[in-house]
DNA sequence: TAACATTACGTAACCGGTTGCATAAGAATA
DNA sequence: TATTCTTATGCAACCGGTTACGTAATGTTA
């Protein structure tokens, strides 16, 4: 099995009958470049399926085709869906993977990220950036987009939490209930990011604004777990005035209010109503209504800005707020005293 | 905010008084160079916060500090396992992401791969590697592991899919059933993948080790997904003869099943057994009997053999398989005519 | 003590693209 | 037709480490 020789910008030159210069312009596109040369290159080049060295062109442009995504996390149907929309829309950029689950491991990946100055780009998702790590990362000079996070200076793409949360709330109160409960979750238990109290914010400016008095008994907090979800699920429907309807702040969440009412004996819709977030999968096996986070179209946004910031080398600093949609199944309906009217 | 000037090589050579060959051997590793002159040159370098370009090394080295990953997918336990495995152990190399759903998409990027030369090394997750491919893929020096896959050349890391579902139903002749059914997958919809007929296989080979004659009307076979799954468990159980058992290939689509189960009006495990394959995290909330992959040691088999590779340069071509092991929880019980005994 | 081996480090070519400057050919203008 | 301006391309230095080869200094052996 020989081991073919590499090919390399002079062996395109030379088989392309010009130099090496010629071939480098017409590789970044440069101006001044017939289209016959031109169109001989690029057909030698294809013919011979060359790739350029990216440390060769690294080391001489100083500037490299590699973007970092720092996230605490690579899972689910979040970061696929990034990562998927990311490859597509830069497809000649290479993805590096940084993962820093805690404070301290964040700032030594940072510092790192820092000194070997081989990012074009970096990413950051789901995760904050402290102003000492802000300081360490403006010695670099490249653009940040932050995802599922907001920052002053650095641009992002985030959800509305406290909307997605009022929006749920809202399609209860509009079904005809009143007393509505709600499942949520502690932050520590999620990476202390707001998304949690976010939610929580929403699910009282719904009942603010139906006019319906808050009531702290109906406001359960936990892990952000099926089973804690269940405890404070069973707690509720064994009160002395259980709620009509259940508010959970994740799908997961909701899979355990959902357990707690097939114990307590309470069919869902019609005993109990129950509407979750995130919808993962399961949810549309769980008949869940939810609400759905365009995961989509937050990776073209941040893939936007950040070609934006790569081409212009400003730094935006622009914020975009995606409005989750609310999915109907069938785990909500009007509750019976409403139906007996 | 000043810029910082790059500090290189020179830089260093010059404040400890050496040449750049110097600082070279040192930061490397090679022999030949005094005690007194290491210490101050790794002195120098500390002092100046001096990092390497990795370009530079890595264009004269032609050797990378980068590994890849192609998969068809980043996605789920399995590959954040693996990531987090790999980022702990190969602490010094970066983890480049490489993605390919279809088999000329694949090509491509093994293509790109080949032509850049900035790998160090290769995984190969969860996708085989066609001959065509490794042609091309022979023209690049450089350790390669397969996950979730196995190859004749390249070392693999693997499940053994057909004594898991082995053991699947196994566990069920144990408890005492004679009727049962699989729910599988066809190999087209889990991308060509041959983990749908080995399960197959091993649900084949317990029956025949129980000495149960196999009933074709019990293999039932659709998509991987829950809804395909309903279908045929609703069809088995309305059967003139229904299982009282039913292993489903995937913990989806036991979910399907357990839906199936409730229509019908059949308790499980009262009714019905159910196991499935995964160890998803809704398998526990399910409380579903199924097969748990350790992906830990898969992940930490994988970088053992990459390391093993990279430092002896040797192409070893160890394939390890591991052995699912058998998780109970109550989907599964003794069927009704056993416990009357 | 001369001859040879070893150790420690310097010299300079090299990796493969990129780019400022030079230049030749053709177009436009006088 | 002579001159100036464009346009297309060549020339060669350069990016920052690496390493084969050379050499001076020190140690070893006959």
């Amino acid at each position: 099995m020989e081991r073919k020789k590499k090919i390399t910008i002079y062996d395109i030159a030379r088989l392309a009958g010009v130099t090496t210069a010629t071939v480098s312009r017409v590789m970044n596109g440069k101006p001044g470049i017939s289209a016959a040369t031109r169109d001989r290159v690029t057909a030698v080049m294809r013919e011979q399926r060359y790739f350029p060295s990216a440390a060769a062109s690294g080391l001489r442009k100083k500037r490299t085709r590699e973007i970092g995504i720092l996230s605490p996390f690579f899972i689910g149907d979040f970061f696929l869906k990034i990562f998927e929309s990311l490859h597509r829309q830069l497809k000649d950029f290479d993805l590096i993977l940084y993962n820093a689950q805690t404070p301290a491991h964040r700032q030594e990946v940072i510092d790192r990220i820092v000194a070997e100055e081989k990012l074009c780009a970096l990413i950051v998702a789901s995760t904050p950036i402290l102003l000492q790590e802000e300081m360490t990362l403006s010695g670099l000079r490249i653009p940040i987009v932050m995802l599922e996070a907001r920052h002053p200076t650095y641009s992002s793409v985030d959800y509305d939490h406290q909307i997605g949360a009022f929006k749920a709330v809202s399609h209860l109160i509009e079904l005809g209930h009143r007393d509505i409960a709600i499942v949520g979750g502690k932050p520590e238990t999620r990476l202390y990011s707001p998304i949690g109290k976010e939610r929580l914010k929403g699910y009282r400016m719904a009942l603010a604004m139906a006019g319906i008095p808050a009531k702290d008994d109906y406001v359960m907090s936990g892990d952000w777990t099926s089973v804690d979800a269940r405890e404070g699920a069973r707690t509720l429907l064994q009160s002395r005035k259980p709620p009509t309807a259940i508010f959970a702040t994740s799908d997961v969440q909701a899979a355990g209010v959902l357990m707690a009412a097939m114990e307590a004996g309470m069919r869902v819709p019609q005993d109990l109503s129950v509407v979750g977030y995130d919808n993962i999968p399961f949810a549309e096996f769980l008949s869940l209504t939810t609400m759905w986070q365009h995961h989509d179209l937050l990776a073209r946004n941040a893939t936007n800005l950040l070609l934006e910031e790569m081409h212009t080398g400003i730094r935006t600093g622009e914020h975009v707020i995606l409005q989750p949609e609310l999915v109907t199944r069938a785990s909500t309906a009007a509750p019976r005293q409403a139906r007996r009217k």
